[in-house]
DNA sequence: TGCGAAACTGGCCGGGTGGCCAGGACTTCC
DNA sequence: GGAAGTCCTGGCCACCCGGCCAGTTTCGCA
């Protein structure tokens, strides 16, 4: 990495509200040491709108629930998480169906998709 | 909408590497009307990393298999995607299986991971 | 004019998936 | 002691999925 550890950290405003962007853009237009990117300039990090969609703990999720999801969302097959956590397949479709249930989903892509939305798991 | 116009600015500060979250931790500490969130408080934006490695070109994926990842990625069936596009289902299996080679996933749960992981969707 | 890429369709088949039924063992709370 | 919740296991079965084979059409490009 060609880091200068002394340059100006350049941010890119990635707002859609123009209210709020309008006055980051005055807060932050006169920062030594830190300037906002030009549109499509490369940027050290970047300030999005961070949508309240974070909500965690409102799904109760089983530890075990969890354990599956994760290994869900790795693409891993029934037999393949039954192996990973040392129990039956049998036991497996139990967990993924109580997750499809609790995530309202009607399949394991689905499930994944809507815990990634939900923050529930990272991918 | 309870928002005070006049109230100040919450930032969230989402930054991975030390030196540069430290960094904008001291540019932005002491800016009247703006301040750092504490870890777990609601944030107006957050700042988050923006690494230049973003995406090449989109891994050369085709308008279809686009359309098809799509319907993927909303927990779409096979049939449901074929009936969804006015095609066959042998040919959603077809795409199906060009995804899966292209993004080098063992199943659709994988390929919708990885997707979403490189940025080609958006869940 | 040929040639490849993309899109589309079909049949076949082994294995995976999800829903249903049943049960037992364990901990926690009332 | 009973109830509830979690975790675990089994069988059964219709359906889905992914990979294999084969083919067609359409398009742009050399």
């Amino acid at each position: 990495m060609s880091e200068d550890k002394t340059a100006e950290i350049v941010l890119a405003l990635e707002i859609d509200d123009p209210a709020l962007a309008d006055r980051l853009t005055a807060l932050l237009g006169n920062i030594p040491g830190l300037r906002l990117a030009a549109p499509g300039e490369p940027a050290a990090a970047a300030i999005v709108a961070r949508d309240p969609r974070i909500m965690p703990e409102d799904i109760a999720l089983t530890q075990r629930e969890l354990d599956v999801l994760a290994l869900m969302a790795e693409g891993a097959s029934n037999k393949m998480i039954a192996r990973q956590l040392g129990i039956s397949v049998h036991t497996v479709k139990f967990h993924v169906g109580s997750l499809l249930d609790k995530l309202d989903a009607t399949g394991r892509t689905d499930a994944v998709a809507h815990a990634a939305r939900r923050g529930v798991i990272e991918l």
